[in-house]
DNA sequence: TCTGGGGTCCTAGGACCC
DNA sequence: TCTGGGGTCCTAGGACCC
């Protein structure tokens, strides 16, 4: 196994991944919970995105529909709760800066994890400095933690697993030498290698390749071919080598979406196109948020694929924009313009969305603009007419200030077990009496 | 009755051009 | 029967991630 080098020195990546984030982070504001079974489900309270331990043990399964558990859900108790993003991306800012206080190089990878070049750490014992991330995390903000640390991404990823899921590591796992990096991969299962899915773990299985260790053994170019760049980075990165650099600035989206199941069968148009200049909307303002300008529109509405009896449908349109934009008006007004287009009478539409595509950071003034552009409102205009729709919304809470086509809950159907957003919002604060 | 939402990257294949 | 070759751009779909 090679080891990787910056600056000549030899390093290593550490992975700090929170446990059950979402449980846990119900869990902070309601401690009775823990010990037992909690999950959280997803909008419309369909399926179950998050489940503590004491869930997974009963073996219900990542993203297990409800209604098809109910029996079980019941007869273990288990709580349950409607998705509070807001707390969840709160109490993730709140995880990130104390690990960013800790370690200086993070590459905030998702909600709940983070990787870390610890490339300035060469002198200390990583054993020690991983406990002393998961405890002063845990202290800080009541999130556990697993740390897992190997010679590239890939491995700390395993390592992290490993430290998850063996109860022996205690939530700190560290690949230190080639020895230790072989023993791991030996008791983790192909599947579990980070980037290898369903689609290949059956392909490698049928080859007789079950563990992560028989799949870094493979020749190159065998995995090269059947396994394409992505397949060929991942087996080097398990056999030591460094492919995947840690990446401190999150690079620009290149799309953004919005798009919701109904919860119910939407028939009319005027309801489609109530839902579609919502999202669209919704599109606009996050679009805003990120401060880039959308080329393209794509619509897209279907029946429900899961209903064997209806007829299904699917229509979906891509459009380009007259020119780039992150105007509220011009992106719904096109929206509505598609959905006329691949709008069908008679089905029973279950879920739709809208697609922002051909995302740039240049504003309209460096753009050079559409010879039969529309003419009207100036560029200037219309940028001052959404900042002042922005920091209403802001200000007031969003759907204070929206166009008359748009819903005002946003097409949430059913949160009935929301939790109050505890560090968000003052009136869900909570309160201590002494 | 009731099955999430938001992303990225890669490849193959068609359209089109010279 | 036999039907150029190479390049680019675009899109749809697959695979994967959290």
């Amino acid at each position: 196994m090679k080891n990787t080098t910056r600056n000549g020195v030899v390093t290593m990546f550490a992975l700090i991944d929170c446990n059950n984030f979402y449980v846990s982070c119900e869990r902070v504001f309601k401690p009775a919970l823990h010990g037992k079974p909690v999950v959280v489900l997803s909008n419309n309270d369909g399926c179950i995105i998050a489940r503590s331990q004491e869930v997974k043990a009963l073996g219900l399964p990542m993203g297990a529909p409800v209604f098809k558990h109910k029996e079980l859900l019941e007869t273990n108790h288990v709580v349950m709760f409607s998705p509070n993003f807001a707390l969840y991306g709160d109490m993730s800012s709140r995880v990130m800066n104390t690990l960013g206080d800790l370690l200086p190089d993070i590459e905030i990878y998702s909600i709940d994890e983070a990787f870390a070049d610890l490339h300035g750490f060469g002198r200390f014992d990583l054993h020690e400095l991983a406990e002393t991330v998961r405890d002063t995390i845990r202290r800080h903000t009541g999130i556990p933690v697993s740390v897992g640390i190997g010679a590239t991404k890939t491995l700390a990823k395993a390592a992290n697993h490993l430290a998850k899921k063996q109860s022996g590591y205690q939530g700190v796992c560290v690949l230190k030498d080639a020895a230790s990096t072989c023993k791991a991969l030996q008791s983790l299962p192909v599947d579990e290698v980070w980037s290898i899915g369903r689609a290949y773990t059956r392909r490698l299985e049928a080859q007789g390749i079950h563990t992560a260790l028989d799949f870094a053994r493979l020749r190159p170019e065998w995995v090269r071919r059947q396994m394409h760049v992505t397949g060929a980075r991942v087996h080097r990165e398990l056999r030591g080598q460094s492919c995947l650099p840690l990446e401190q600035v999150r690079p620009p989206k290149k799309s953004i979406c919005t798009s919701r199941s109904f919860g119910r069968k939407v028939l009319q148009v005027g309801e489609l196109e109530n839902a579609i200049g919502t999202f669209a909307a919704k599109c606009a303002w996050k679009l805003r948020k990120e401060g880039l300008y959308a080329g393209l529109v794509t619509v897209f509405a279907h029946t429900d694929a899961f209903d064997k009896q209806g007829r299904y449908y699917r229509g979906s349109r891509t459009a380009a924009l007259p020119f780039v934009t992150q105007n509220t008006i011009d992106i719904v007004n096109h929206a509505l313009a598609i959905l006329k287009v691949i709008f069908r009478e008679g089905y029973a539409y279950q879920k739709a969305g809208v697609i922002l595509d051909g995302l740039t950071a240049a504003s309209p003034q460096c753009v050079t603009p559409s010879l039969f552009g529309e003419a009207g409102s100036s560029h200037d205009d219309s940028a001052a007419i959404m900042r002042a729709l922005d920091a209403v919304n802001e200000r007031y809470g969003s759907g204070t200030l929206r166009l008359a086509i748009e819903s005002s809950t946003g097409w949430k159907q059913r949160m009935e077990r929301l939790s109050p957003r505890y560090t968000t919002r003052w009136a869900d604060i909570i309160e201590v009496r002494g």
